[in-house]
DNA sequence: ATCCCGGTGA
DNA sequence: TCACCGGGAT
């Protein structure tokens, strides 16, 4: 309870606007009925309250909450980036039994973590996670370093991925905003405003964080947050963040896709193969098969004669 | 057909 | 600030 008793709560001169007095009484009272009730200032010792106990009640378990390690919880934050959990669990499930650590993932043939990457999207996650690997063995005896700026310097980690390693591994008090906290903080605290920026909501997670077990904290706000997800229309929209996606079908995010595909269960192909493989123009797959070679997916395969067709196969990254 | 989900590079 | 990256669920 963050120190938080049900005597403070409940006292006499503790004044809890309707909304928050509503979820003390019910922490699942019908939210998405309520009438523009805002959280105030001096609630949040109770907002606090409110979401603990809602944890203990409703907390999800995931096998990435049940450890420390580095590794686990960098994979599962990989995996969960712009993925949700029900299509991340049997893939980090997968991921954890046949790599088991660092030293694992650095030595395991790219090829190999593309195939089982499969599924998951935005491939260009598991290229960080093989390179990310290797710095780890190399600089950092096989783990992560803690320090905020150094583990922004790692390939596809960002403001939320950081944050969320140094909570989860180590229980460091960062700031951790990502789709369902911010949801619960737009719902809350921003009522009908919108276009909310980052920046604001970033001032009022440090204002939330309580001084201990950040850990727990974010587990609680997440597990909020989708609680949230389920009874309202998305309050994300109001986020001046917020994006939609173009559709998938026939979009070049397909035709890499389809690409990497040849290559995981072929091993090699030509430009030639591509083009009989996929049903797309051969500008369209010429494209998207350079834009993978820059990214560095996939390279050449030795050294072709001059006069005959380049081949092509995935990098192996090392 | 629409929705959802962080980081990158320009 | 903006376009881009991958799918699965519904």
């Amino acid at each position: 309870m963050n120190g938080i008793t049900r005597e403070l709560i409940y006292s006499p001169g503790t004044q809890a606007s309707p909304l928050l007095a509503a979820l003390l009484a019910d922490p699942l009272c019908n939210l998405h009925e309520r009438d523009g009730n805002l959280l105030q200032k001096g609630e949040i010792g109770l907002f606090q309250s409110v979401i603990m106990d809602f944890f203990q009640e409703y907390g999800r378990e995931f096998p990435w909450r049940s450890t420390t390690d580095p590794y686990q919880v960098l994979l599962s934050e990989l995996m969960l980036q712009q993925t949700q959990t029900e299509r991340v669990l049997p893939k980090y499930t997968e991921f954890i039994e046949r790599w088991p650590d660092f030293t694992a993932m650095d030595a395991a043939p790219f090829s190999e973590i593309l195939a089982l990457w499969k599924g998951l999207g935005y491939n260009r996650r598991a290229l960080a996670l093989k390179k990310i690997a290797r710095q780890a063995v190399v600089s950092y005896s096989g783990s992560l370093p803690q320090d905020l700026s150094l583990l922004l310097k790692l390939p596809m980690v960002g403001p939320a991925t950081a944050a969320a390693i140094r909570a989860f591994s180590w229980n460091l008090p960062s700031l951790y905003l990502e789709t369902n906290i911010r949801r619960v903080l737009i719902y809350f605290f921003f009522d009908a405003a919108e276009s909310i920026n980052d920046r604001e909501l970033y001032l009022l997670l440090k204002e939330l964080l309580p001084p201990e077990d950040p850990k727990s904290w974010y587990y609680a706000l997440m597990d909020y947050g989708v609680f949230l997800k389920k009874m309202i229309k998305n309050p994300n929209r109001r986020s001046a963040h917020y994006t939609r996606q173009p559709g998938f079908e026939n979009s070049n995010r397909q035709i890499r896709g389809q690409i990497l595909t040849v290559f995981t269960e072929s091993g090699k192909a030509t430009r030639k193969d591509l083009y009989r493989y996929l049903s797309f123009s051969e500008e369209r797959v010429d494209a998207c098969l350079n834009s993978l070679m820059d990214e560095g997916f996939i390279a050449a395969a030795d050294a072709a004669a001059a006069e005959s067709e380049p081949v092509y196969m995935l990098k192996e990254i090392q």
